[in-house]
DNA sequence: AGATATTCCATG
DNA sequence: GGAACATGGAATATCT
């Protein structure tokens, strides 16, 4: 450990001691602590037993004097570390996962020589499998989740080195300030997922069984359908004069359908719709409530909801694009109709706050349009494009605005883009050339430097047999078909993966405002754990959308952290574009409906 | 029987 | 013959 005449360290490496990395299993692990000075030289090394942990990393967070700031923690994966810290109610400020830095450096085509990083393919993982809440006292002994997922190495000898090998990697970057900033975000996404893991979603069980039995009927026995499903089945069966067909299985639905006249290819909602039948208005009802029972009816309320906490598993950069990927219990997909159920303690309350047209104003801000920016600046987007003249209605400038995104050539969206083309040529010119670059095999990069993959091996052979001398019709159509998917993937990919950076610094810069709230007095909000009992701390965030709660008495400082956050994001990401990032904020009711 | 694929629908 | 991006998850269908 440092003495006091030492030199603040710039980071701080986390790994297991190295004299047992290969150990059997052992209690009483041992950690060690080596801190870096700013060019990265060593400067302290302390080994300690894994339980002592918690309270060196309390006092370097929070004992450090005045004018002192702590160390960016260095950790080979942050699920791995930060559950027992935070179970113990430490939390901390910056972080730098080897492992996300790995993934996006590896690939990052801003990283001009990427060879020493690709040949450490040990860091090419996927995350740990969070133990469960609870079961996270010790680091090294619950032998992993379920499966057999590779993890990336633990030891300090190993982080030590893929360390050095990421710094240099990023030094010798043609941007390294945009990198290091993707790094930081990043990293701090690594955070929240941990902490959003452990407070957990506050959840109303009765008011979630309050919306179920109403939409659905009373809680029907183990195995049987609730009342309300049992009725639609039977209109629609009547309906179809077929009183034996299951509404369940496709394959039986769909001759049923036919015979009686309904002419439909498949039995998706979409399709159905278009007839007037007496049995599509019951079937859809059935639909929706078979979806809402299994999605998220009884069963997943006793899966995933203890103590008045729902704790899904966020995956930080699970999507190539840098969005989060997410399992347990369908955290991505919690139907707005549930919204109530998510419900504050008492004395406490939530905050939602989300983004209008989030990717749209990423691309302006990106591509340097000034007229889409104007657009959208200080109202709607979409309205922005009406009251330009450049279309009609809202509805119609939301197609077109997705539709450039996507790369949709027909139908309405095919009419209405090339009006976008004109108006905001800038913006339609970076996505056109990503999507160009896409269709020819290459890569394209986000704003702050997350490259997308390059194509499969499959593709590729596609390509080439399209370009044989014996080549049919057949094996052109579909090479130019799979160029045309891929484009459409490079297309998207730099605009979903720079909003997605921009929510990242969002969520980086609010955690760290939320942590400078003062704490309660009184009676802590005791399910969300001991980190975040007593002050106002993130519950929820989806792509664009955050959701915090809060004591009562802070919710007005909470909310102007949201909307501080978010205006700081659009600096540090486009300082000097003039693109505003407005947020739909509310407080206490349920969200909006979007 | 168990693994894998398909269909459908929920989210941004 | 295709068609507008990124997901997760349940139920059913199909393959081995």
């Amino acid at each position: 450990m440092p003495s006091e005449s030492a030199p603040t360290p710039a980071w701080t490496v986390l790994g297991r001691a190295d004299s047992e990395a290969d150990a059997p299993v052992v209690r009483d692990h041992r950690v060690t602590v080596v801190d870096l000075g700013p060019d990265g030289e060593e400067i302290g090394r302390t080994t300690l037993a894994e339980a002592a942990l918690p309270d060196l990393v309390r006092d370097r967070e929070g004992g450090a004097g005045p004018g002192a700031s702590p160390p960016r923690w260095v950790v080979s994966d942050t699920p791995k570390w930060y559950p027992v810290l935070l179970a113990s109610g430490v939390r901390i400020d910056r972080a730098h996962d080897l492992r996300l830095a790995h993934a996006i450096l590896a690939r990052s085509s801003l990283v001009t020589d990427r060879s020493a990083l690709t040949a450490a393919d040990e860091w090419d993982a996927g995350p740990v499998t969070a133990p469960a809440v609870g079961q996270a006292e010790t680091l090294f002994d619950v032998a992993g989740g379920r499966g057999h997922v590779k993890e990336v190495p633990h030891g300090i000898a190993a982080a030590l080195a893929e360390f050095a090998r990421q710094q240099a990697a990023v030094g010798t970057a043609s941007d390294p300030g945009r990198l290091r900033l993707l790094l930081a975000a990043e990293s701090a996404g690594g955070l929240v997922a941990a902490e959003m893991h452990a407070a957990g979603v506050p959840w109303d069980v009765a008011e979630h069984e309050r919306i179920l039995a109403d939409l659905l009927g009373p809680r029907p026995a183990a195995g049987a359908k609730p009342a309300k499903m049992l009725a639609a089945a039977e209109e629609v069966r009547t309906a179809l004069d077929d009183p034996n067909v299951s509404l369940d299985s496709p394959t039986r639905l769909l001759p049923a359908l036919r015979n009686a006249g309904i002419n439909v290819s498949s039995t998706s909602k979409w399709e159905l719709a278009e007839s007037t039948h007496p049995a599509i208005e019951p079937l859809l009802r059935y639909k929706k409530m078979a979806r809402l029972l299994s999605a998220n009816g009884w069963h997943w309320l006793a899966e995933w909801v203890a103590e008045g906490r729902y704790r899904p598993v966020y995956v930080p950069g699970g999507v190539v694009t840098g969005r989060w990927a997410a399992s347990g219990g369908g955290a991505l997909q919690i139907p707005r109709q549930l919204r109530p159920a998510l419900r504050a303690d008492d004395g406490w309350t939530l905050i939602s706050a989300d983004v209008a047209q989030l990717e749209p104003r990423a691309l302006a801000a990106m591509s340097g349009d000034r007229a889409m920016a104007e657009a959208g600046s200080g109202r709607d987007l979409y309205s922005g494009l009406v009251d330009e003249g450049i279309v009609a209605t809202r509805q119609e400038a939301k197609i077109a605005v997705l539709g450039a995104m996507y790369g949709s050539t027909t139908g309405e969206a095919g009419r209405l883009v090339p009006r976008l083309r004109q108006s905001f040529p800038a913006a339609m010119r970076l996505v056109d050339t990503a999507a160009e670059e896409g269709r020819r095999g290459g890569v394209v990069t986000t704003w702050l430097g997350r490259t997308s993959p390059e194509p499969g091996e499959g593709w590729r052979r596609v390509q080439s047999r399209a370009d044989q001398i014996d080549a049919t019709p057949h094996d052109e159509n579909r090479a130019r078909r799979a160029a045309g998917d891929w484009g459409r993937f490079t297309r998207n990919f730099v605009v979903q993966g720079t909003a997605a950076e921009w929510a990242l610094a969002w969520l980086a810069d609010l955690r760290l405002r939320l942590a400078q709230l003062p704490e309660i007095e009184g009676s802590p909000a005791t399910a969300s754990g001991p980190a975040f009992s007593r002050r106002a701390h993130l519950v929820f965030f989806l792509h664009d959308e955050v959701i915090v709660h809060a004591p009562e008495a802070h919710a007005e400082a909470a909310a102007d952290a949201i909307r501080e956050a978010a205006a700081s994001a659009g600096r540090l990401l486009f300082s000097g574009a003039p693109v505003d990032f407005p947020l739909d904020l509310t407080i206490g009711e349920r969200a909006a409906a979007k």
